[in-house]
DNA sequence: ACCTGAACACCGTTCAAGT
DNA sequence: ACCTGAACACCGTTCAAGT
C-alpha cells in the first residue's frame, strides 16, 4: 500500500468528475428521470447532476426539445416487439405492440407530451416502426398505405398516452375530464341533438378499450383506403 | 363642460383599471396571444397587462392550463362550420370541417400542443364536436363508432397541427424534421427491410394530402370496424 | 475546440396580509 | 370575499472569457 504520489497533475475531487459528451448526458438525463420525473429534466438540474454549468450541455444539445426526445429514445427501448415475430393474428400482434408503446409512455409522465413534439430517430425508433410495418405489410397493406398509417397509429398512440398520463399526474387535469364528461351530459337536444342522442357513450370505456378499438378502425381504414381518391 | 368634482371617492389612475373577472381575464389573453404568441400569455405578462399581479389571477384561473383552454375555446369560434349544412358528399365537408379546425390551430402555434393536454369544453368546442357527429350520423356511422371515432379525428387533426406548427416556429424543429427523413433513406435494408422498401413515402406528401387521406381513412375505420370484436 | 461563470430575462404558484 | 405584495423556487439561453 505504497501512497501514490498525488496523481499526475489530475486534479481529482470527490468522484472523478466523468468527461462530459452525448452519452454521459443523456444518461445522467435518464437517471434524473427515473428518479425525479419528466419535469426535472432540465438543462439546469442536468448540469448540476454533472457539476457543469448549463451552458456546458449546449456543446451537445441544441435545446431542451433535443434532450427530451434523446431521454424518449433511450426509453424506447422497453418496449416489447416480440409480438412482430410471434405466431398469431397480425392484427392482435400489432395491438399489442402499439398498447406496449402507450405503456411505456404512460409510465413516465411527460414523456408523451415530448414525444409529440421532438420525435427521436435513434434505433429503437426506427425498431419500433420497422415492426410495425412488418405487421401492415404481412397484413397485406399496401405500401403506399402503410407509410401513412404508421404515422396516424403511432400519433394516436402517442396523443391518447399525453392526455392519459397528464390526467394521472396532476389533479387539476383529471377535475378537468371529469368537467367535459359533466358538459356533454348536460348538453341540451334542442341545441346539440347528436352530443345528446350519444350522451355518456362518448367518454365510454377505459383506456385501452379505446385504443384497441382505435386501432383496429385505423387498420381497417388503412388497408382500404386508396391513397388517390377516385 | 363643467369640471365635475374629483369622481365620488373613485381613485382613478390612467385608463380606469378594468375590474378582474374570468371575461377580462381571458379577453386579455386572447390580445395578448394575437400580438405575441401564447409563449407570452402567462401568468404573469397577464398580470402585467391587466395591471395587477400574478397571484389575483389566481381567483379565477386553477393554473396555466386552464388559462390555454380559455384561449382555445375562443379561437375555436372561428372554425367554419358551413359546411356541416351545406350539401354535398358529407365525407368532404367533414373533411373541410376538420382541416379548418386544423388551420384555426396551426395559424396561432402553441395552441395545439396545449390543446392536447387541456381539452376546451366551451360552447364552440361544443358546436364543434356536434357538427362532427352529425356528418357522421349523415353518413350511416353507427352512433356507438361515431361516439369513439369524433375523439381519433380531432386527436389527429390536433396533433398533426402540434408538430406541423412547431415545425414553423422555430428552426431547430424543422432540422429535426429533416434529419429524421435522412435517418430513414438511410436505413440499411439488411436490419430495416420495410423502412428501405417504402423509402421516401414515409415522409411523402404535403400536411393537407396526408390529412386528407388520415380523414378519410379513420372514417371509413370508424364505420366498418364494430366496438365489440367478434 | 471545448468548456464555463455570470448574467439576462424571464417563469408558476403560494401565502400571509390587507381591504 | 376578493385581491395582492412579496417571496420561494425555479427556468432556457447567450456570450465573453478562459483553458
Amino acid at each position: 500500500m505504497a501512497p501514490h504520489p498525488p496523481a499526475p497533475k489530475s486534479r481529482r475531487e470527490r468522484p472523478a468528475k466523468p468527461a462530459l459528451g452525448h452519452e454521459v448526458i443523456v444518461a445522467a438525463a435518464v437517471r434524473i428521470m427515473r428518479s425525479e420525473g419528466l419535469q426535472r429534466v432540465t438543462m439546469r438540474r442536468l448540469a448540476t447532476e454533472l457539476d457543469t454549468g448549463p451552458a456546458s450541455l449546449y456543446v451537445y444539445l441544441a435545446n431542451t426539445a433535443e434532450l427530451h426526445a434523446a431521454v424518449l429514445e433511450e426509453f424506447l427501448g422497453a418496449v416489447d416487439l416480440r409480438p412482430v415475430t410471434a405466431p398469431g393474428d397480425w392484427r392482435d400482434r400489432l395491438a399489442s405492440v402499439l398498447i406496449s408503446y402507450v405503456g411505456v409512455l404512460f409510465d413516465h409522465p411527460g414523456l408523451a407530451r415530448s414525444a409529440l413534439v421532438a420525435r427521436p430517430r435513434g434505433a429503437h425508433y426506427l425498431a419500433l416502426l420497422e415492426g410495425i410495418l412488418a405487421l401492415l405489410d404481412e397484413g397485406g397493406v399496401p405500401a403506399a398505405q402503410a407509410a401513412w398509417g404508421v404515422d396516424v397509429l403511432l400519433q394516436v398512440a402517442t396523443a391518447t398516452a399525453a392526455e392519459q398520463s397528464t390526467r394521472g399526474e396532476d389533479a387539476a387535469a383529471a377535475d378537468d375530464h371529469s368537467a367535459l364528461a359533466r358538459t356533454l351530459r348536460e348538453a341540451p337536444a334542442a341545441t346539440h341533438p347528436r352530443i345528446a342522442a350519444i350522451g355518456e357513450d362518448l367518454m365510454s370505456g377505459t383506456a385501452e378499450q379505446r385504443l384497441r378499438w382505435t386501432f383496429r378502425a385505423v387498420v381497417n381504414g388503412a388497408l382500404t383506403t386508396p391513397r388517390d381518391p377516385a
